[in-house]
DNA sequence: GTAGGGTTAG
């Protein structure tokens, strides 16, 4: 404070401006800047604006209420705190800025005025919004800035709209590597990837934008072949080129490549551990994703919640009770927002997963809203822990709650259903799966509603279910329904169904067996021997219990 | 005399 009363000159309290670090010290200067009476400083005003930008997100109202004590604002100040809302506010509030500065008899819209509007709506794909963006630009002679002109076809090339976005791209006067770039990126989301190459080769200049662009291109369509090439030929790699390509590897589960290109990586940033921790949790091998993540730890690497989401995944499913304790630990002192579903979610099925049903409870329970997959990870827990009746009855809960259950809700209920030979319920989550929410039954939840009425005696019901369906697609449930006619002695359901059978998997030794079983269960020898001999025919052996280790 | 804009990754 001593240093700012000595000061008296206007440009010395632009350097303390520059060199505010908190809203505390933003606050002093500014208290200092109401006492000299320079709230009207058109320069000072600008740069405390552009420091509140800078600082936090938070601090836009800040800005705002500085700027509203503003008399005649110039251009200078409505750009910038224009640009302040557009990257932290909604599209909505930036477009009402913008009409205010319309209205404002002071200034008019310059080139400065429309890149952070367009980017605004091109952040939210906000087509329509764009377009009428792009008339004012025109309306205000500002299409042929290369800054204006790069912006417009970053917004069409992000909205699908190529041909639009390349209407741009020609009619510009000058290009740079942003524009070029910003028009790879539209052939790359519509999946064009020839002609994105072929501009490419054309720019007459890349910068690492580009080369990272196109690189990423290529891994998001799977071609990690032409991404390596690409890699290798890039002269000054970044931070990002590593974590593209490492997190290419990691999601095609070419795990020996990602690491090893981890390993070459001069740096690692938390997106690198991020990838390799998540890409061996994917990948089955949540041990190896756990020592990545306490190697990260050793070298004073923050985990941030991309990782702690990976590492619950890897814990869950290791089934490590300890280490899931400590991950909740750690999860509650460090400064990450737990309150996001992804995050709660993943938390609750890591406790559920590890058998500490009632931590997980807790926890699920504390959500602000409970979503479909937080549902479902609780209901799965209780079901794979033998709970199968709380799991029934939270699911009726979820559904109560109004949520829409999805293919994968109900595989969960099914088979947890299955595993309790709940037949009635699971007869009325398969019903009201079709009826209610419309959903053809896959494969598995067909082998569970045929594995319930089967051990349960119930083989009709379950053979009428089966015998309109496509044989090939079930083989499993078939099977399954042989298991129980065998269980329950039902020989002539036995001969049908295995008859079946025979002929979409003739070489399957175990179904053969199942029906010799039966007949020898009712004493009828003669076709026990007739099985045995279409066996011995066909070339099938019985398979004994055998392991290759 | 002094100020401002657009493109990449989990």
């Amino acid at each position: 404070m001593t240093m700012m009363r000595s000061s008296s000159s206007s440009s010395s309290t632009l350097s303390l401006l520059k060199s505010c670090k908190t809203l505390r010290n933003l606050e002093q200067v500014h208290a200092l800047i109401i006492r000299k009476g320079s709230e009207q400083d058109h320069v000072l005003v600008t740069e405390f604006i552009s420091i509140c930008n800078s600082i936090s997100p938070k601090h836009v109202t800040y800005a705002s209420t500085v700027f509203d004590r503003v008399l005649q604002p110039n251009i200078y100040l409505w750009n910038n705190l224009l640009k302040c809302h557009c990257t932290h506010s909604s599209m909505a509030t930036s477009i009402n800025f913008f009409k205010r500065m319309k209205q404002s008899c002071y200034v008019a819209a310059d080139k400065y005025t429309f890149p952070s509007l367009v980017k605004a709506c091109s952040r939210v794909l906000a087509l329509r919004e764009g377009q009428v963006v792009h008339g004012l630009i025109v309306k205000y002679g500002t299409e042929f800035d290369v800054f204006v002109g790069s912006s417009l076809v970053d917004l069409y090339g992000k909205c699908g709209e190529i041909v639009n976005a390349r209407k741009v791209f020609d009619e510009m006067l000058v290009r740079n590597e942003v524009t070029w770039t910003s028009m790879i990126v539209g052939y790359l989301k519509i999946g064009d990837h020839l002609e994105a190459k072929k501009l490419f080769d054309e720019m007459p200049q890349r910068n690492v934008f580009s080369w990272n662009v196109m690189i990423n291109g290529f891994v998001k369509s799977g071609d990690l072949v032409s991404a390596r090439v690409l890699f290798d030929e890039m002269p000054d790699k970044s931070m990002v080129t590593f974590d593209t390509l490492i997190d290419g590897y990691a999601k095609s589960g070419d795990m020996v490549s990602a690491r090893s290109l981890f390993d070459q990586s001069p740096e690692k940033d938390i997106v690198s551990w991020s990838a390799l921790i998540s890409g061996y949790a994917q990948n089955g091998q949540p041990k190896e994703a756990v020592k990545v993540f306490n190697d990260m730890l050793s070298r004073n690497v923050k985990p941030d919640e991309y990782v702690m989401v990976s590492l619950m995944s890897a814990s869950a499913q290791a089934g490590d009770w300890e280490l899931a304790k400590w991950v909740d630990y750690y999860l509650s002192e460090c400064s990450i927002d737990l309150g996001q579903n992804h995050i709660a979610a993943a938390r609750v099925d890591m406790h559920a997963k590890c058998g500490n049903l009632e931590r997980a409870a807790t926890l699920f329970e504390k959500m602000p809203t409970r979503d479909l997959i937080s549902y479902c990870s609780m209901i799965q827990g209780l079901s794979v822990h033998g709970h199968a009746v709380r799991a029934v009855a939270l699911f009726q809960r979820m559904l109560a709650e109004g949520l829409t259950p999805d293919y994968a809700a109900f595989t969960i209920i099914l088979s947890a259903c299955s595993h309790a030979d709940l037949v009635d319920e699971g007869c009325h989550f398969f019903d009201c799966m079709i009826n209610e929410y419309s959903l053809a039954p896959l494969t598995d939840h067909y082998a569970c509603i045929v594995s319930l009425l089967g051990r349960a005696g119930r083989l009709k019901e379950a053979y009428d279910i089966l015998k309109e369906l496509p044989m090939e697609l079930h083989a499993g449930a078939w099977g399954s329904l042989l298991w129980a006619c065998r269980v329950h002695g039902d020989v002539s359901l036995g001969k049908e169904v295995a008859g079946r059978l025979f002929k979409i998997e003739p070489q399957n030794a175990a179904n053969y067996v199942l029906l010799s079983d039966i007949y020898a269960a009712s004493n009828q020898w003669s076709d026990v021997n007739d099985v045995r001999n279409q066996m011995n025919e066909k070339g099938i052996r019985k398979l004994r219990g055998c392991s290759w280790l």
